[in-house]
DNA sequence: GAGAGTGATATGTTTTTATATATAATTTTT
DNA sequence: AAAAATTATATATAAAAACATATCACTCTC
């Protein structure tokens, strides 16, 4: 497995954990099964564009290609925008997640 | 074919013929058959990330996902790289695309 | 019009994804 | 520790990519 693909199943993978979503979950939403998802998070598949989209789409994540000198700058984006999560100025896409966890008390 | 589809293999077909390459010599390079790469330009096929990332290196592209909300920042980067192929600033990548026609508009 | 280069098609074979479904293995929760 | 949820494996089947190779159609140029 090359770098890129790594790069990119980790994205997808640290998605959907974002996400809250279990594999489970990303079937339903997705329709790519769960065994799939398992095999191609843990990079025993190749797959296919349309699953990668099916599944980024999901995820709320977009899939491109880039001229490799503009990698460095894009990279800084997307660091920046995963550092920022949700800090104010969100009001777009990301619904919420519960970061945090004081153990049992679940009041709701 | 989506549109996330139609953006990638346009980018491919581009950077192609920007480099000069035919699909011959292309395939030559990758690994990947003329005949194939005629038909995932076309978009005939779904292929798979190894296809896509083995042109993509060549054709001196990255692949990857982002999140959607960054996605205008990225593509604005794009453009302008797009934009300003060579402009003195170059000392990478780009071996000099020619960016002249005098005569002979085909403007499609 | 012959020859060369390019992209699209065609055929046949091999390899692999994708899928359904079930279940084992692991982790988390109660 | 038991239960529940999650992830990894397993098997079988169908569909499709990947491949090699050849050829066709088209456009240039000489």
């Amino acid at each position: 497995m090359n770098y890129v693909t790594e790069q990119i199943l980790g994205s997808l993978r640290d998605a959907r954990i974002r996400k809250g979503f279990s594999q489970r979950e990303l079937s339903a939403r997705s329709g790519v099964p769960q065994s799939h998802i398992s095999k191609i998070e843990s990079g025993n598949v190749d797959l296919r564009m349309s699953s990668l989209i099916a599944l980024a789409r999901v995820l709320d994540l977009e899939l491109f290609v880039a001229p490799r000198k503009t990698v460095p700058a894009i990279k800084s984006i997307i660091r920046s925008s995963n550092a920022t999560h949700n800090n104010g100025l969100s009001d777009e896409s990301e619904p919420m997640s519960p970061a945090y966890q004081l153990e049992e008390y679940d009041d709701d």
